[in-house]
DNA sequence: GCGTCATTTCGTCATATGGCAAAATGATAT
DNA sequence: ATATCATTTTGCCATATGACGAAATGACGC
């Protein structure tokens, strides 16, 4: 028990991945989505989805080509839902839980397909070129 | 923010900690109390609880030589309270915290004073031993 | 002041974790 | 069957983490 507490918490614990638990509050979103968002490797983003998954947060569907992931809905052990509660009750107001609902926006608005062709390139070019990169140089 | 929720969530993830929490609900206990029901290095747990108080979960009460540390009482940052009340919630059943709850009963009869002289060997010795001890050789 | 003693900090080690590129997988469509 | 393509797995690297012993801290009592 002790064990799966651990992972569950740890499995939330992670930034990347209670990023993705919040995008997912908005209902499911395929793996190309939601690197999209996120901004880093498939590769990457495949782990963080399995680990959550690993800790019941999440379960999949595939359609087609694509594996669309979503907050579990049933109860795959004692400490899922009470996370899952915590987290929706969490980081309302966060930046980058903001900017990334934001940034989902546009990613809805591009059909999967391109999206999963192009990637960040697919977006409109205030997000593609993502917000941090027009800083002055150090 | 999700930085601070990091924090947070990376302090209850450690099985440890998570144990710390589960003992102090009993109310607040000395370093070296929580040092004899862990059986960890005193150096380990003081890691442990400064990691705690910095994640705003625990505050702590100087007493003569001794350091108290207790629950975290008023909110600290945004997130303790969620997070103390879903540990609370949790683990109540579960096999690692209910031994701790029964060691701890020992450790509670021996003063202090004594405890932090002899450590476990103060404790009666089905426990003082430790349990896993007893096991057949592999 | 000075030793004592509980606790903390430091230094070190082994392991765990998050990131990516490259290769493997597995379902779809031709 | 085979090529395609989204996703996952593998291998690798850099960093983070938890454990301990030893040294440092800091309050207490003489």
């Amino acid at each position: 028990m002790l064990e799966t507490f651990e992972t569950v918490a740890k499995a939330v614990a992670d930034p990347s991945r209670a990023r993705i638990l919040k995008l997912l509050e908005g209902g499911e979103l395929c793996v190309c989505q939601v690197t999209a968002v996120l901004d880093l490797s498939p590769a990457t983003v495949s782990k963080h989805l399995a680990a959550l998954k690993t800790a019941g947060l999440l379960q999949q569907r595939r359609d087609g080509k694509w594996i669309y992931y979503r907050l579990a809905e049933r109860d795959f052990n004692a400490y899922a839902r009470s996370f899952l509660d915590l987290v929706r009750a969490s980081l309302q107001d966060d930046p980058t839980a903001t900017a990334d609902r934001r940034v989902l926006a546009r990613v809805s608005a591009v059909p999967v397909q391109v999206l999963c062709d192009q990637g960040r390139a697919a977006l409109p070019a205030d997000i593609a070129t993502g917000s941090a990169c027009c800083a002055v140089a150090p």
